[in-house]
RNA sequence: GCGAAAGUGGCGGAACUGGCAGACGCGCCGGACUUAGGAUCCGGUAGCCGAAAGGCUAUGGGGGUUCGACUCCCCCCUUUCGCACCA
């Protein structure tokens, strides 16, 4: 027998592939797109097969929509900009460059060895001047519209990456990246102007019905839609006010203080107006050193001091003390609250602390009390009429309120994008010119990571001439944050080779939007969110016609080993090129995603990869004794035959194993099932054969023989539909075999095998019968049989006769196809 | 604390709209073939009682709805994830 030789199947295949260009695509009106997508890969050294399950379950897809007759765009590329590329060339004197196309060169390698069938001619990697051009050129655009501004902000400073961090990349107080705890500085910043789209991202949500849900939740709470007032309270003894925002205006009879960030820009006024300035600046300053994450979280303690100062509560008519506490946020809402003690747990705590008035306006009924002309009154509809006296005073109006804030995109380091902005001491801020785009990255060899941007450090790079007077400018220093290069990379992969555009809207709009995205749940909020943003940028701006860039996700679940996530430090990695040297590409494909469903995390097995191997020895050692018989031309289909008991029930398990695995693929993307439904149908096909003693012996003696065509034209049948179904599983086996069974052109050429549903009825059912809702019985009956039938044979039955001797039957439920139950009394 | 998801054999996991719980695989046990086998093929494998036929108990625990519940409802427990002073 032909043994089963991965390592030359797989390499012979892959040859293949590439020399056809199997998988390149253009765009064909004439036929169904699919746009299939794994979020692109970061190049950090080598893939892991926790890395590589996403690419295979994308794969799957990809395979299987190409054989449905779609035209399917399945590129790759590489998010090549940032940090680690930086420290490594710190660390080992390498250039950053160096370090990220050597890392790339071997991850592309290891993607090529499992037989990912991507459209390599698209691939691209961020730090081509050919791509971050695209980044400058919108960002310049985004300037122009001003949703890119310049502002000095206290901002997220890592100390260990020694760069500014978005609010997205704060995770747990820390750095998302190394968890150094973050801390505070003031710098001029860069931002991008997503809350400008803050309803809209919140409001798309709704129509991103197949997404997990969990990410949508995550995304809505990231926005953070409050609605409520904002309200103005008159300080006493000046001419201005203090405005706070508030979710419970129904509760401002029961407001007893007022409290402001140690922000708050009033706070230096109040300083210089006191008695003793220095000593209340030091009060302020020390909330403001206190550290922001437990400032944040509620770990440090409430604390707070009199200003002396009062606000007046327009309807109370009471003046009301101004206090600075530490737990009102600077960056939120007006970085100023009214104190109700008596309605809000935080209030509640700091008015019992320091002795301030608490006043119920709220009974339990949720009815106002002591709210004057309002009492009386259901708390939301003295919240609606509220809102109204306060505006018709001119004091207030009702207010929506965004916890999302604006991206902060400048980062202190050289690998990433240089920002295109010019200050000229005549012009100000000058965007650099789209036709001296792109700003290259000047090749240097020290990076100080010590927190001033590197490139600030060469001459020639920062000093040039303003394109508009001529006369001196300095170039911005900063570079962008990465995740503006992943952004929108899903776009330029439509047209990756434009050099006149980020790409052209004809074909962002044929492929777009991406019809499947997989990859982890981690970017939840940081890319998923940034990309709807920038989706909706390139609408605007007329580039696409696309709302939402991606219509279905998938967060696929990581793989652990020894119940930890694989990662290089903790040494539990399991490398692909061990277990393809070892088993093959296509067993530890199959293994992957037979092992669990997709969107879960599993626990790696050697002898769960080990069974996998085992199941396509068997699948190969079947379609190779049958080869002979069931290959080439001349078989009729069996369709028009008629066949004997074991050819129907074989028949049927294809039929039904076709209608199963279709279904269990697409769409519900049940990757393991689809994977079992196979398994059962060779297991079945093993018992066909080994029932008419008709497989060709180890030696290549016949035991017996096929000698009814119509059992050679159903084993044919059922053979080539399991070929067919695992081919985007194994692909690289699976091409072998439809080519032992003497087919050309492939297995997409081949097509998805189509179901019949006349192949899969069954002529007798069998149906199980209850008395009292526990199963008692079966009885065998015609499919076609009435339920009067059904319910005479199912109280006919023995077992049931047993049952219900000397009891009167008080019911009997067919439930047509599934099950008789009987009630007995 | 708030929110979400999930708890099924020794293990990974099935069960599509309330209808035979444990598909498929791993592991284990047995048989066949073998000089041998950690190869291959076949069979068994939730627990308890029983020689068997069969019966009883089982989907985290407790209630409920229903002829019928892993599935729906209520309470509780556990785990995981997310948010965490957002006024």
């Amino acid at each position: 027998m032909a043994e089963y030789n991965p390592q030359t199947i797989e390499k012979k295949w892959q040859d293949t592939w590439t020399r056809t260009r199997a998988f390149e695509v253009t765009e064909d009106p004439s036929r169904p797109k699919f746009y299939c997508l794994e979020m692109f890969a970061y190049p950090s050294g080598h893939a892991h097969v926790g890395h590589v399950r996403n690419y295979m379950i994308g794969d799957v897809m990809a395979r299987l929509k190409r054989m449905r007759g779609f035209n399917v765009l399945h590129p790759f590329g590489w998010d090549a900009f940032g940090l680690p590329a930086e420290n490594a060339a710190i660390k080992h004197g390498t250039h950053p460059e160096t370090w990220t196309l050597e890392n790339i060169a071997h991850m592309k390698g290891q993607l090529q060895r499992l037989g990912i069938s991507y459209a390599w001619e698209r691939e691209f990697a961020t730090c081509e001047p050919e791509y971050y051009r695209w980044n400058q050129w919108l960002f310049t655009r985004m300037f122009e519209k001003g949703l890119a501004y310049k502002r000095r902000s206290t901002v997220n400073w890592c100390e260990s990456c020694q760069t500014v961090l978005a609010n997205e990349q704060v995770v747990d107080g820390g750095c998302w990246r190394c968890g150094t705890p973050v801390t505070q500085r003031d710098l001029e910043q860069w931002f991008l102007r997503i809350t400008e789209y803050a309803d809209e991202l919140l409001k798309g949500t709704d129509a991103l019905g197949t997404w997990p849900e969990k990410v949508l939740t995550m995304q809505r709470n990231w926005i953070g839609r409050s609605e409520g007032a904002r309200v103005k309270f008159p300080i006493a003894g000046a001419d201005d006010q203090i405005e706070v925002f508030t979710t419970r205006i129904d509760t401002i009879y029961g407001a007893t203080f007022m409290t402001l960030a140690p922000e708050h820009p009033l706070v230096e006024r109040f300083a210089a107006e006191s008695p003793d300035p220095a000593a209340f600046r030091a009060k302020a300053q020390k909330f403001r050193s206190q550290d922001r994450t437990g400032r944040m979280t509620g770990d440090v303690e409430k604390e707070g001091f009199d200003t002396g100062r009062r606000v007046i509560n327009s309807f109370t008519n009471e003046e009301i003390p101004i206090w600075v506490a530490n737990f009102v946020l600077g960056e939120y809402g007006t970085g100023a609250v009214m104190g109700v003690p008596a309605h809000d747990e935080r209030d509640r705590e700091f008015a019992t602390k320091y002795g301030l008035p608490i006043r119920v306006v709220v009974n339990d009924a949720d009815v106002l009390v002591e709210s004057g002309e309002f009492s009386g009154l259901p708390a939301a509809e003295g919240m609606a009429r509220i809102t109204a006296a306060a505006e018709s005073r001119g004091i207030g109006q009702g207010a929506v309120q965004y916890r999302l804030k604006d991206w902060g995109i400048s980062r202190q380091r050289y690998w990433g994008t240089p920002i295109p902005i010019l200050y000229c001491e005549k012009d100000g801020m000058v965007p650099v010119p789209d036709d001296q785009l792109p700003v290259t990255l000047p090749k240097m060899d020290v990076f100080s990571g010590r927190g001033d941007s590197p490139l600030a450090s060469v001459a020639k790079f920062v000093n040039v001439k303003c394109p508009r007077c001529g006369g001196p400018a300095k170039r911005e220093t900063d570079t962008m944050d990465t995740f503006v290069d992943s952004s929108w990379y899903f776009y330029r992969f439509c047209d990756p080779h434009n050099d006149r555009l980020p790409f052209d809207r004809a074909k962002v709009d044929y492929w777009g939007p991406v019809d499947f995205y997989s990859g982890g749940v981690e970017h939840a909020i940081l890319h998923l969110i940034y990309s709807r943003f920038f989706a909706k940028i390139f609408r605007d701006l007329g580039l696409s016609g696309h709302d939402e860039p991606f219509a279905r996700l998938l967060t696929q679940g990581m793989v652990l080993k020894g119940g930890a996530v694989m990662s290089k430090s903790r040494g539990n990695v399991v490398d692909p090129d061990d277990m393809i040297e070892k088993y093959g590409a296509d067993a530890l494909r199959l293994y992957v995603m037979f092992v669990a469903p997709p969107e879960k995390e599993v626990e790696w097995s050697d002898a769960g990869l080990d069974g996998s191997f085992r199941f396509l020895l068997r699948v190969w050692r079947l379609v190779w004794r049958l080869a002979e018989t069931i290959g080439g031309e001349g078989i009729p289909a069996p369709g028009t035959l008629t066949l004997n008991d074991a050819e129907r029930a074989l028949r049927r398990k294809t039929h039904e194993t076709i209608r199963r695995v279709t279904l269990d693929l697409d769409p519900r993307v049940h990757l393991n099932t689809a994977v079992s439904g196979l398994m059962e149908l060779v297991n079945e096909l093993y018992t066909f054969c080994q029932g008419i003693r008709c497989f060709r012996g180890e030696d290549n003696d016949d035991v017996g023989a096929m000698d009814r065509i119509e059992t050679i034209a159903v084993a044919k049948e059922a053979v080539e539909a399991l070929v067919l179904m695992l081919s985007p599983f194994a692909p690289h086996m699976m091409e072998e075999l439809w080519e032992m069974l003497d087919h050309s052109g492939g297995v997409v050429a081949a097509g998805w095998p189509a179901f019949d549903p006349e192949a899969a009825k069954a002529d007798e059912v069998v149906i199980p019968v209850q008395v009292n809702g526990k199963l008692r019985g079966r009885v065998t009956l015609p499919a076609a049989a009435t339920e009067a039938e059904i319910e005479k044979a199912a109280l006919a039955e023995p077992q049931v006769q047993a049952h219900t001797a000397g009891k009167t039957v008080v019911k009997v439920i067919v439930a047509k196809g599934k099950l008789v139950s009987v009630v007995v009394k």
